[in-house]
DNA sequence: CTACATGCAAAATCTTTGCACCCCG
DNA sequence: CGGGGTGCAAAGATTTTGCATGTAG
């Protein structure tokens, strides 16, 4: 587990946050860490049940008001899914990516296509529109459950 | 507006209702002829404001379950954008695309890529994954809305 | 007559707000 | 000390469900 002094994204929250006159405050500091140490695409929920763990004092508000700092910051993109619920991703030093959801398993792959980015930029043009952001989600099987259904299913 | 026997898609639910086992019901019919008079991307309240005015006696409740009803059917398509309501549209012979939204004025444009589908089997296919939906949305500002942001913070 | 359909109200779910109290700077 | 931060409970918002009643087949 890297600590407070290892990682940069401390520092950018703290420039974050004097830059915009907010306080400093130990909840965060304990909610980003957790959120750094969390990998994939984590929900309120999920990060919520890990930190109340070792700090019982810590409540679910402060969770959504702290996660919405991150986004702010540049810390933590949020994306949406089916299901209703906001997921939450490191930002930080990574790269814009879309996501494939397995529908069976929930696992989240990552993919990038500069191919499929350009043509979007094309698109965009051809229609005088001036992208600001996109979301490109695949729902479907991933390769260990494609291969259960073929066995359960010939 | 044309009537209801001017409409394939009546037939296309009665063939569903009758398949199913479910029952012909006026408030079904009710809903799916707003539904088929309605352009564009509605939400249950949109689709409900329009039938309360004519038909008070049907109730959110019956739209939500006639829309989930032609869903399964086939005759309509349910969408999610980023403020949390579903919307429909016609899918009865109306091809597959995906959407461009409009931050600004909520317009909706429509746009399709066979090469962009083309490479997201690509890819999919390089992770095993294999497809059963997908939604790419791009969001930003309509030709209007730019130009209008030009006008203004030139 | 049986099973599906309907409509109201209540429930469920996720997220945001109000408010009193706390703490950073 | 003043203004942001926190946490609990309550409010909001959208969609679903329970239940008594209606009605298609």
């Amino acid at each position: 587990m890297a600590t407070k002094e290892t990682r940069e994204e401390f520092r950018v929250l703290e420039a974050y946050l004097a830059k915009n006159g907010l306080k400093h405050s130990k909840q965060r500091e304990t909610i980003l860490k957790h959120f750094l140490d969390t990998s994939g695409h984590m929900t309120v929920d999920d990060l919520h049940r890990v930190i109340h763990r070792k700090h019982p004092g810590i409540g679910r508000t402060t969770i959504y008001r702290a996660l919405k700092v991150f986004v702010d910051a540049q810390l933590a993109d949020s994306i949406e899914l089916r299901d209703g619920l906001t997921r939450f991703e490191h930002k930080f030093r990574h790269a814009h990516h879309d996501h494939m959801i397995c529908v069976e398993c929930g696992t989240i792959l990552e993919f990038v296509s500069h191919e499929i980015e350009r043509l979007q930029d094309e698109i965009a043009d051809d229609y005088g529109f001036s992208i600001e952001s996109h979301r490109h989600q695949i729902f479907g099987r991933c390769q260990k459950c494609t291969r259960h259904a073929k066995k359960k299913n010939p």
